[in-house]
DNA sequence: TCCTTCTATGTTACCGGTATCGTAGATTTC
DNA sequence: GAAATCTACGATACCGGTAACATAGAAGGA
């Protein structure tokens, strides 16, 4: 841009300052040329903006925040940055705030509640101007802490009576309930949940608790979850054991509602190579509509989840806030809906 | 803890001050408590810390890092979160900066340059102590900024020649080299590599050199490269779409060499669809060692990439180079390992 | 006993910005 | 042409910490 840029020579870290000095001006005209620049000279404005250039200047916003009290940092944790969905609903909040001029700081609790405590102490101390977080299920530190920091906070994929503050997601008890009287009405009788652990995780009991309504609804014996340990990741071979399992023990059960698409994906394979039809002899049902659901074959009945949604809404109704317009309500249920392919479609 | 706290009325943003007249010292002694107890009197130590326990009080890191010049925070740009490679470097780098209390400002640059220059620019405002890239492909802006800089940078995913500061990956272009080599000797000749843009991404453009120099080292005629445009994301259907195509306009094709796992798996699947013999009549092979891959029938032959291991790696040297410890060599490359699977097992 | 050396804490200045108020000169008003 | 109002910028204080130095009293040494 400038002739007066000497190459190589940018100035690293320069200061408010020394742009000011350069340009023959005090600190606070570089800051008006920066936040309000209607309100300069503009031959003024213009020699400003040489020097900043010349100098490679960049603003602090760390020490602009540390006066303006907003440090322009929106937190967010989740159990792990693995799964994809949880990465959707990242990037979902990332769209919506980046236009706002926000940055993201993520953590991963690996779904323990006191790794998130410590997680977010530890958040706090970076002033974040609000907090996103993942599941309802938190210590009573975390909560207390959280309420009397006083900064916008969005729990997320679920829906609850006490939040914190906000909340975004559906209902995983209804998504589960809808899903098992769909297995039912598609004719399957002896249906088997397929869920993770629901230590500290809420989304695993509800849907846990949404099969056994709608079994006891239906009339039906709800018979037990099957709860399986994937200790390091969501791996499909975990579903293509559990089908090998539920062949060789309880061979009268006629259909597998997992609680993961990546489990479910990894039961259809596995069923063909035991010979096992899909839909006729055994229906098989996932949870999250993934990719890989729509390609395989036969397709994945499943429960899609607004993963993405969640997020951009959770970052839009935090902007709001922190806009200071109050947001009401505090709970939104973005739903869910099943989408009822061939791998429960008994003809 | 202490039966001075007034339950409810936790502070909301004490400040050092404040803890400090309630112990009755001054903001050095309860500064002197948080990072150097062991220089303060034990009585006083606990007075201070009781009025910390009482107040609520968080450290504010922003503040502190004005005065150190320190932010405690490092900064990553991943072209997206949504690939769950790139999410696994990410946990990686998490993991290893975690350990020394720093925090992690992510943002995802949709695979532009130019966005990324824009992220790098409003990123160094907020003074992140290192910054981890993706790729080697930078606008000339972006590279000077970050020279001028002087923060540490590790850029990831590829080796190179001239990093910006280090790098961290595995060589793209002998990786796809070893995998068309690899379907050579398993007796494809006619193999046709299917790649995504290599605009603005220097490791499809390496795949595409290294696929080139293996079929010409093999005394074969490259095939032209197959480019797939997946405007919103990486799709299985999209790996069928191209099965198909090729089904029909190049039959006398028999490989299928993918540049993910994602659209190898699209394909394997709709193959079977079509009467197409996997790996028969066709072999079919993937990047990445997706966890599907190893579930799908048959079994996907692909490139494992150490996707956590250069997260982690990246993460491991930065801390070195905080720690002000130089780091020789400034390029890692962590390799890669060709998985031969049943999808090209020509019996 | 007097001087030196710790130990424990306080004082001061400063990090890099911004809010607030002040003010000189130009412009408008009657 | 004096008063009122703008315009464009500067001076000052402060955000919430920390580094560096100062200091009072206790402990140690000759």
């Amino acid at each position: 841009m400038s002739e007066t840029s000497s190459p190589g020579k940018l100035g690293f870290g320069a200061t408010m300052a020394e742009v000011a000095r350069r340009a023959g001006v005090t600190k606070m005209t570089v800051s008006r040329v920066l936040r309000h620049p209607e309100k300069v000279n503009p031959q003024t404005r213009e020699r400003v903006t040489e020097a900043i250039a010349a100098l490679g200047y960049v603003p602090n916003r760390l020490a602009g925040g540390l006066t303006s009290g907003a440090s322009g940092l929106v937190a967010a944790i989740v159990p792990t940055l693995r799964h994809s969905l949880f990465a959707d609903t990242l990037e979902g909040v990332s769209d919506a705030i980046a236009e706002a001029g926000l940055g993201l700081i993520v953590s991963s609790s690996a779904y323990m509640t006191d790794v998130e405590e410590s997680q977010i102490r530890s958040i706090l101390e970076r002033r974040p101007d609000a907090l996103v977080l993942t599941g309802l299920t938190h210590t009573k530190n975390s909560r207390d802490l959280l309420r009397a920091f006083g900064i916008p906070v969005v729990e997320t994929w679920e829906t609850g009576d006490d939040p914190i503050d906000m909340v975004v997601g559906y209902s995983n008890r209804a998504a589960a309930e809808a899903m098992t009287s769909e297995l039912v009405r598609a004719g399957y009788r002896r249906i088997v949940f397929v869920n993770g652990p629901s230590k500290n995780n809420e989304r695993a009991r509800h849907r846990a608790e949404g099969y056994r309504q709608a079994m006891q609804r239906a009339g039906l014996e709800p018979l037990p979850v099957h709860v399986v340990h994937d200790e390091a990741a969501i791996r499909p071979e975990t579903g293509a054991r559990v089908v090998r399992a539920v062949h060789t023990e309880q061979p009268d059960v006629d259909a597998l509602f997992f609680t993961s698409d990546v489990f479910a994906v990894g039961a259809l394979l596995a069923s063909r190579e035991l010979g096992i039809e899909v839909p006729q002899q055994m229906g098989i049902a996932g949870f999250h509509d993934l990719e890989i659901g729509r390609v395989v074959s036969p397709s994945l009945t499943t429960v899609h989840v607004p993963a993405t949604e969640i997020g951009r809404k959770a970052g839009a109704i935090l902007l709001e806030r922190l806009a200071g317009r109050p947001v009401e309500p505090r709970r939104f249920d973005l739903g869910f809906t099943i989408v009822a392919r061939e791998s429960t479609h008994r003809r």
